[in-house]
DNA sequence: CACGCTTTTAGACAAAGTCTAGTCGTTTAC
DNA sequence: GTAAACGACTAGACTTTGTCTAAAAGCGTG
């Protein structure tokens, strides 16, 4: 689990490799939406993964870009960003970060892991454990 | 605008005279949806919200229903908390508070005031001011 | 009452996402 | 080599959440 995770453009030999170290087989399919992905850190929603994916010549199903997009983010390849209540994004940085997320252009944007840390999480519920903790600080354009 | 908010039962009265120091005109829909989620602090959906008013005898439609959620939302009654990827919950306690998702269960809850604070936000994005920060904190049911 | 304006409504519609059942491809078993 | 078994992929139906439209109902004012 140790593994580089990837910053910038990867050969498909490495995609495969990536996702074999996180478990999960590498088909045509599965390779051609990673490459997508993973050629930088963005988010992206299924649809536009799905339109992406199919300017190229190869056609994917609208059903396996979302049983790939959950397969990854459970197997942590990617990570799901919860902001908008009409679609998920698929963040590709799974470094731990949080996000600005502009109301009026649906624009999502890190915020560098150093500029916003939670020193300590408050007692959680009785008898749960933590999962994850997402700020998201929402900015509307001035002018 | 300095209104005391809703903490517990309040008279129809009390309700309309909310709405109006909201800017929100009272009518027979928009009181008896009020009297619904200002009964104490809760986190309801939109089908939540349906199916208890129409248990009532009053019939109210569902574009009623979103209707009034969005205006409440808008004029500050009401609190729209993004957590779930396939529904809002609109939250009747509207003071600064972040909250804890159960996502085995679903289940939202809020987190005291005190026990979470932001000291300062990091250096917003060019040409965008804040509009405010969500704190969602993940959690499993453990077992 | 008649007018204009706001609110409510049924039901059509749209978009995101899931499900089903069949097909395709790749191993494994013989 | 052939056949069974298994995993992955797919078209398209379906579900759910939410919006839109056009008409009807309510309401305040003259
Ligand atoms: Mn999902
Ligand atoms: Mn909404
Ligand atoms: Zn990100
Ligand atoms: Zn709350």
């Amino acid at each position: 689990m140790m593994d580089k995770e990837p910053t910038s453009w990867m050969s498909d030999a490495e995609i495969s490799a990536h996702l074999r170290a996180h478990d999960v087989t590498p088909t045509q399919q599965r390779v051609d939406i990673a490459r997508i992905l993973f050629a930088r850190p963005q988010h992206l929603s299924a649809d536009q993964v799905l339109s992406i994916v199919n300017q190229e010549t190869q056609l994917v199903s609208k059903a396996t870009i979302y049983n790939t997009l959950n397969l990854f983010a459970r197997k942590g390849l990617v990570r799901e960003v919860i902001v908008d209540p009409s679609k998920v994004f698929y963040d590709s940085n799974v470094s731990d970060h949080h996000h600005f997320y502009n109301v009026d252009s649906g624009e999502l944007m890190d915020i560098d892991s150093q500029a916003l840390k939670l020193d300590q999480l408050p007692t959680l519920p009785e008898g749960t454990e933590a999962d994850g903790v997402d700020i998201i600080i929402r900015v509307r354009s001035r002018g």
